[in-house]
DNA sequence: AATGAATGAGTTTTCATTCAT
DNA sequence: CATGAATGAAAACTCATTCAT
């Protein structure tokens, strides 16, 4: 791996374990044992390395949440196609969980990645409703389409918010595995009123699935 | 007002503006026109100033929460008490709005202010509860307690997220009442699908209401 | 002394023993013994600290090359007129010398003190010819208004590079205050051609004393 | 044209633009295209780079001021000798402005380039004389021995210092040609008084040459 | 000759906090 | 209660220079 991917990769780690707040430029240096200097080599400044962060992970929301085609999707059984988007949005919110819960301080301080992030919401959001379109279309949920966009928005807030909201209830600072389990269990709740029958069996299977791991 | 609960506002003011993290003390201290020797007189620390913030908080989020007694609400009109919960949440939610935006940060490193705010939001989830029992009571809703369960927590998750999700997704200058008004709509769009008839009708009022101030 | 003050003369002094450049603010708060976050108190950055040695030099410039109201002229003689308006000259180069040697690199990181400089000189350069038309009218030079503008710029540029010309042609570093007194003389060359018979006498004893002091 | 000579170049054109201290070894080889281990390969450090800048000064200094063979000069009008002079002047003045700009520091840090300096200046100062000579003896200009040496060294302080004496009172934009020009002029205002009849014919003319160019 | 990643000591600056008055 | 000067550790960042290839 390239030093300027090991930074990269460093830094995420330390953001996620103590917070981006804490984590200095030279902790990274040393946490990759290399020199300062080196990392300003490879980096302008501290934003700069937070935006290669942010580029990985928009490049993931990209590819994960291009709905399927569907021919594709006829051939996939709905339950996993709704597991595969479920955990895609997992193993998102826990490989950049500093990201989640820090965004409005992280975001205020960078105009120019806030527009990214803008943009790449906005993708998201546009691929989230084909996806819905999609469910409602295999007969999984059942809804008018200004309640199809008040669930996805609402979807969206829960998995956007979760960490940061979790954090407020838990006991301790720790965000674990569990805690985001937990979050896509809440999301099928909020799916689950609109769900029609079939829905509702393979919402209860994921449910099942996510329990299992608590 | 005393020196201590100007340091209070003017603090709460400043990173309400900046956010709590680009907030020295001294900023907050030039602001009141006052020393930062005797700011320091009245607080130990920064940590103690924030928690002095929390506790204004959590007094409000406590007197606005606490549910209703029975002879009470009977004589005020269900869609009354609705909209004087939700102007509540999201007055708070405003005006507190630096705290959700760096809780994690914030949390992590005060473990006392963690505990409190802990057993604040852990009351406040029991009041949310109460609330939507006596909507249930009345008529308004129609659900299994589990489900009750969840739909509380959606929506106190919308309702303390909705302020940090719409100010990563806009401008600075975006963020007028509108979006407040908004964050009311999408709640009943939460709320809607477990309504009763009588109960969407209410909602309806609501709707109407608040799409009237956009 | 307030530490302001003492951080102005203590940074004057290393400049000009060892130049602009090479002078940190932590040498100046070593030099002080006082610690840089104090250092930084005073005064935001080190422009900042130039910005105010400048002040004080701009101060003098004024107050001693303030043409003298007639009547005291008359009352002085011509010689101890000059003397003084040189002995001024000296003083300000030599207790300034550093801002002298390194005028365009100072002036070209800082907009704000390079207008503050140009309005110093524009005022001195008045001066300066009041000065000149004195000389004249007391008999010392004799020279047409056009002329008297040459000579005045000539010697204004004698005076500010000459420490600049010097550095280039002594074989070590240090200016000496025997390298002022030469740049004294050297104004008196360039003074003389225009003098008359009484002005050409004056000069002579002017020589006579800074020669003796080389 | 070689790389070492290419560096030469394009470090001068950098420091004249911006100024030797701002201009990093890194910004030079960005600015030619080449790697820093490759400037490094052909110059061991900075202050080698600027030593190999100033041998290219020293050595136009020391052709353009050769005093012409008698011979030649009673050919060429003595109007043209002094525009020839006058023109090389200040036409290395302004293609090494960055070295008068930083003179005490640049030397300062580096004795070996302080002693080929002072050596240049001391061989530049015999030819000013000599070629003062030969103007007395052409019978454009009449004085003592002494008051030649003075003349000598006025004039060679105005000629390296009007570029750096017109930064520090004009902004960047207002350094034009026309800045040199007057340059010239205020030279000639310097010589002026020591003409004779025939000298102050051919200064007049010159006057009108550089004027026509304002 | 040339590359470009890497070094590391050094520089400016910040800021929560203390302390003498 | 209040002042405001002072602290000092730590942060971000720079840059001349080296070195393996």
């Amino acid at each position: 791996m390239k030093t300027k991917d090991r930074i990269i990769h460093g830094a995420l780690t330390l953001f996620n374990e103590n917070g981006e707040r804490s984590v200095t430029t030279n902790h990274i240096a040393a946490h990759l044992e290399i020199s300062p200097g080196n990392l300003y080599y490879h980096f302008r400044n501290k934003e700069e390395i937070i935006s290669g962060i942010f580029d990985n992970y928009a490049k993931e929301l990209k590819t994960r949440f291009q709905p399927m085609a569907e021919d594709q999707q006829s051939n996939m059984p709905s339950v996993q196609v709704m597991l595969s988007y479920l955990d895609s949005i997992f193993e998102l919110m826990w490989n950049y969980r500093f990201f989640y819960a820090n965004l409005p301080d992280i975001l205020s301080r960078d105009d120019a990645l806030k527009l990214k992030y803008t943009k790449a919401q906005q993708a998201l959001n546009e691929n989230l409703i084909a996806i819905m379109h999609s469910f409602r279309d295999s007969g999984l949920i059942d809804l008018e389409d200004d309640e199809l966009q008040a669930l996805t928005k609402t979807l969206h807030l829960v998995a956007s918010c979760w960490i940061n909201y979790q954090t407020a209830l838990l006991s301790d600072n720790e965000i674990t595995e569990a805690v985001i389990y937990q979050g896509m269990l809440q999301m099928l709740n909020v799916v689950r009123p609109m769900a029609t029958e079939q829905g509702r069996k393979q919402i209860l299977e994921l449910e099942e699935h996510y329990k299992g791991r608590l």
